[in-house]
Parts: structure tokens; sequence; C-alpha cells
DNA sequence: TCCCGCGCTGACAACGTTGTCTAGGCTCTA
DNA sequence: TAGAGCCTAGACAACGTTGTCAGCGCGGGA
């Protein structure tokens, strides 16, 4: 009953099946299978007919269907922190191409840094029975995926290392350029340097302090506690703890950021101030080259970070399961446009 | 024969099934699914039992399987220009907050401005059955989709007005906002201002050089054909425009960029002046307050836009797939720094 | 002429899940 | 205590596709 007004053929929802287009040309499923995945065996007189059907019905393959029967789903999920955060974009993006050099689609996810959504969001990829998997973890324990590792989800970890389970894991030498970032600024003649990062339980955060403390260490500098600030990287805590190491009766004369998101909060603070303040960030961006002074950084390669991990993947997907994990680990560059050059204003 | 060592239960690749699961428990195939799916009548001891059997061989329900039986897929794809372009981050993400608010995932793919590679995209996105498509157009006809917005695939084109089709569409004020800082530029003072912007077949591009012309017009000013310039946005085909239009006789004393991109590149020849030009950028970017002089912008909100089409298209899935297509156009914003309230130089 | 083989085609089962329907045991009431 | 009704549970079909296999018609070799 209450049948609408609608074309027979395009009710909503109810799209024609290959045994519609079957029907239609006078054929048998199989054959209108045969067609479509362009399969021999077809005389060119029955593939015209079916072809027809094709367009005439608008008939396009449910590739749902097609994944159930097969197995795999030629698609791959992508778990970041925030696809809004300009370090993530390349990321995402050469993951993306690689998969479209494989053929397979990107589903991805933003964890906004919450462990909980990470696992919701990896979880409810794996249901949807991705080949695999690009993870920047949010969490430090993820032993969830390991029945789905063991069931032949092929799963990179990016940027940062997977917690409590062994897996293939790309990385940037956030230690070591750390260390490289504050000993240039030490080759300039600071002692007293801060440094401001995100918070300590993401393990980029730790590995650069850790990098920052051993290049202070490397000097023969003592490290005060006031010069150390990590928690989250909004500009409010990150204004606050600059602002804090640039007062009182021997303020830093150097800044280390750990992140993009706290460069250029630092930037702004140091844009306040009478005196020059040398600095060094971790990861470039966009325009540091412009600002007065240009900012120098520890740059990253995000869209290696993503292309090496993609294509990992794809390796063990194409026959590696068995693969042990590996662990890769990609250099930082300096790159010096004058803010870590400063001298420090005693 | 040539079993290998793998324990039974964890092949790669055979997942354990509700009948697995259910033989395990030792109860029917819908008891599982029942208590998998959170319903109702099954006893508290049956649902233990079961629960058991799903920790014990690592079951998770295909979702696959799950779709093809349900219709629906829960999920929503987006084609995009450039998942690496700033300007996209956050309106992908606005998305995909709007899609999680609605528990469907979020696939999407980089059309890098190629009609066909759009097409393609969005064909394979309908494909998985998607039950909802954002697109931000990079052909001019889109007829291709038309099949599948009968069959009912929610489909919302963002920034971009869709081509040769009536559908839902979700734009930023181009025209008024390049008009706006074109006027403002005026206001200033100037006479030839320069306009350098993206190709024209794109829709953005086309509607802000119109805005540009409006402006000109409205103040009776004469525009000079060497002022306009259209094309590519990579940085040296932008560096040849302003700097042909910088050059000559009668330079210009003010540029009005036609998006961010272009922006940062006139920033960086700007930069290596020694007289002042003044600038309008549309597009508003990340630390544009701190070069010196600051930037002004016409800011459009790409979350907004995101956020938006996304509503849009949960608003037609949750019953309205009969509502008439809407065209929706969201204002732009004027935001002064310096750059755009330079006087002339003559 | 007969038989074999080959090229084309379609019937059928299976992928893993959910909706429908029915069976069986229990409680409650008259 | 019998019958009605409810609650739990399972059998079965269906979603749309692909892999397997068998059948049919035709040509060529013995």
């Amino acid at each position: 009953m209450a049948e609408t007004a609608r074309g027979t053929e395009s009710r909503y929802g109810n799209r024609p099946t290959m045994k519609d287009v079957a029907a239609r040309a006078g054929v048998g499923l199989k054959t209108v299978s045969r067609v479509v995945n362009g399969e021999s065996g077809v005389t060119p007189d029955t593939e015209r007919r079916v072809q027809e059907a094709i367009e005439a019905l608008g008939f396009r393959r449910n590739d749902s269907a097609r994944v159930l029967r097969k197995g795999r789903t030629a698609s791959i999920g992508l778990v970041l922190e925030d696809l809004a955060d300009p370090f993530y974009g390349p990321l995402s993006r050469a993951v993306e191409e690689v998969a479209r050099a494989h053929g397979a689609l990107l589903i991805n996810g933003s964890s906004a840094e919450d462990p909980d959504r990470e696992q919701e969001l990896a979880l409810a990829l794996c249901a949807r029975r991705v080949d695999g998997l690009v993870v920047i973890p949010a969490g430090d324990d993820h032993r969830y995926l390991e029945p789905e590792i063991k069931a032949g989800v092929a799963t990179v970890f990016v940027d940062r290392p997977a917690g409590r389970i062994d897996a293939d894991t790309v990385l940037s030498d956030n230690y070591g350029g750390a260390r490289d970032g504050v000993a240039h600024l030490i080759a300039h003649g600071h002692r007293r340097i801060g440094f401001i990062g995100d918070q300590p339980r993401i393990h980029t955060a730790a590995e650069r302090l850790r990098g920052y403390r051993a290049a202070m260490e490397d000097a023969g500098l003592p490290v005060d506690e006031a010069w150390e600030s990590l928690g989250t990287t909004d500009a409010q805590r990150v204004r606050a703890a600059a602002e804090a190491m640039l007062s009182g009766p021997a303020p830093v004369t150097a800044v280390f950021a750990g992140n993009n998101r706290v460069t250029v909060t630092v930037v702004r603070v140091l844009a306040g101030l009478s005196r020059p303040v040398a600095l060094v960030g971790f990861d470039d961006f966009e325009l540091a080259d412009l600002l007065q002074p240009g900012v120098s950084v520890i740059a990253q390669d995000a869209a290696a970070l993503g292309r090496t991990a993609a294509e990992r993947l794809f390796r063990r997907l194409d026959g590696g399961q068995d693969a042990a994990p590996e662990r890769i680990e990609l250099a930082t560059r300096l790159i010096t446009r004058g803010s870590g050059e400063l001298p420090p204003a005693e």
C-alpha cells in the first residue's frame, strides 16, 4: 500500500542488482558478474547486451557483497590524532597516495589524543575488516589489537611506538633531533635553556625531553626544574609556561619548543618581548622563514613517515605476513633561519 | 596438506564467526547475534556463556556482512582536493566530527584537482555503498552522480557548486568576500590593484575574480588586463605573475591574492621588495598576524563549511530524502592586520 | 559417423550477518 | 489443573556477490 509516485526502477535504497541486470539482458547471473569484472569467456554480443542493461538500470556493483565473498576489502584504516593538525595533513595524504597505488581506499578518524577513542576507532575499523591499519597512538597500551593482528590485520604504528605489543613502527629520531637542536643553542652561547613540550605520557614528548637533557648534560650544564615544562599544548598553558621561565631573577635566554603548536605560541610570546630570546622548534612549519627572525627548526618529514609506514603495511599484505616486526627510525634535520643563532642577551 | 604450524584458532584471514562462537557456547547462531547486538531476550546465564566464547575466540563482528544484510553502511565519503592542504584539514575534521556524532565513519580521498580522479573516487565510494557523499568538486560536470543520488546516496557539494545537476551545496560568499577585500584596498587609496588567482575553471577562482572586477567597477576604476592573472597556484607561476604586475611603467600598488597558497607566495615576493605593496588575501592562515606587516585577509570558516555540509547530509539521511536541493552560502569576514592598510607607494 | 575437447553459459552454494517465524517451557489465572 | 500468554531460543531465508562445476553446442580428428 502507500505506493508513492516514484518510478519503479529507482525507489530509494532499492538499487538494481546483478540479478536485475541478468533478467533484463536475458542472461544468467554469473554472466553479468563476468562482464562487470572484465573476465574472459563472454561473446562480444552477450557482453554488449549486458552492458546495455547495466547502463539502462544504472547498475553499480555492490562492493560490500563483493568484500564479504572475497575476504579482502581493499581498504586500510588510519587512526591519527587530529586531521586538522598541519603536521598530520601531509602524513595522511602520503598514506592515501600509497594506498591508492595499491588500489585501496583510506578510512580515517581522529582520536583527539584520547586513548579510549583511539581504541574505539581502531576496533571499528577492524570490524569493517580493513586489510590494514596505520595507527598514530594516543594511548600506551595496544594489547587490544593483538587478536586483530593475529587474525591478519597488517598494522603499523607511526610517529609513536606501540604500547605493550611488538609491532611494526616508524618513528622520527625524536631524541637525536631534540639533542641536536639544544646543542645548537648551546653552541651559540646559551646556558639557561628552557624546554616546553607536550604531555610526558606522549612518547615523542618524552623522547624530546630526554634529548634536551642529554644535550645539557653533554655540555656539562645544570638543568633547573623551572626550565622544563610539559603539558597540554593549548596556547594558554604554553604561554604561561613560557612567561614563567622568561621572568624571574635568572630567566632562560633560549627556548626549545617541543612541537609546532608550542613553537607558534612561543613565537607569539617572544614577539611581545623587548629583548631577543633564541628559539629552536621541533617540526618545521609554513612561513617559518618569513617571520623575523626566521624560526630555526628541527624538521621531520611527515610525508616520509606516512609513506614509509604505508609501504611497510602493503609489503606485509603482499605476502610478508610472517616477517618479524620492524622498527624504522627516520632522521631529522636542523634548519637554521636566525632564531636559533641569536646570542644570549643577559 | 602443507598445514603450517600456526594455531588452529588463529589462521590468518580465518577469523571466528558467530557460528564458531555459537558452537563453542553451545547455543544457536541467533542467540550470539542477540548478545553481540545487545538485544533483549537472553538469559544472563546464556549471555555469560556467549561472552566467554567471544572472549576466548577473539571474535569481532564482521560489519561487511552486517552492512550487506542491513542496507546501511554507517559511513560517509568525502572527496576533497588535497588532504594536505591546510584549508581542507579543518573542513575534513568538521565533517568527521558530525559523522561521529551520527555513529558513522568517514572514508576520504583526494582528487588532486583532477576531474577524472574525482569521478573515480566518488563512484568507488558509491560502490562501497556509503550512505552519503560530501564532495568538493574538481570537475564541472557531475551528471555521473545522478543515478547514485536517485538511488538514495545523500550528496552535498561544498566549497564549489555541482556542475550540471541540481544538488545540495554549501559555499562561502566568494564573490562578496573578494569584492569587500578589493574595496578595502581601494578605500586606502589604491587605484592599480592586481588579482592573482587559481585556474578560472575553478568556481571559487572565477567568483573571486568577479568580485574583484565588481569592486573596481563600483569605484569607477579601469582594470588593466595585465593586472589579472589566473592559473595554477604553484609557487613558480604565482611568483612570475606577481613579479610581472609589480614591474613595468605602471606597476600595481596592491595585490589581492585569490587563496592561501597564492597569498603565501605573494608574501614571499613582497618580502624581497624595497617599497611597500598592500596585500589582502582570500583565506586566513596561521601566523598571518605575526608577519610584518600582518597580512589582512578575507577569512572563510572552513570548519563551518564542513560542519554545515555534513549536517545537511545527515538531515537528508534522517528522513528528508525528498527535500528540495538547497544552496547555503556562508559569509566571509575581513580581518585587518596591516598589509591591507598600507597606502599606495608611488 | 562417433567421440573428444573446447568455448560459452548458467545453476548452485557459500561468504557472515540479521529478520521472521515457530517451538518449547514457564508462569499466571480461573 | 487446564489453558492462555509470555519469554527464551533456534531454524531458516535473505542480503548481492563470486567460485565451482556441469551442461550444451560445435568443430575437428580418427
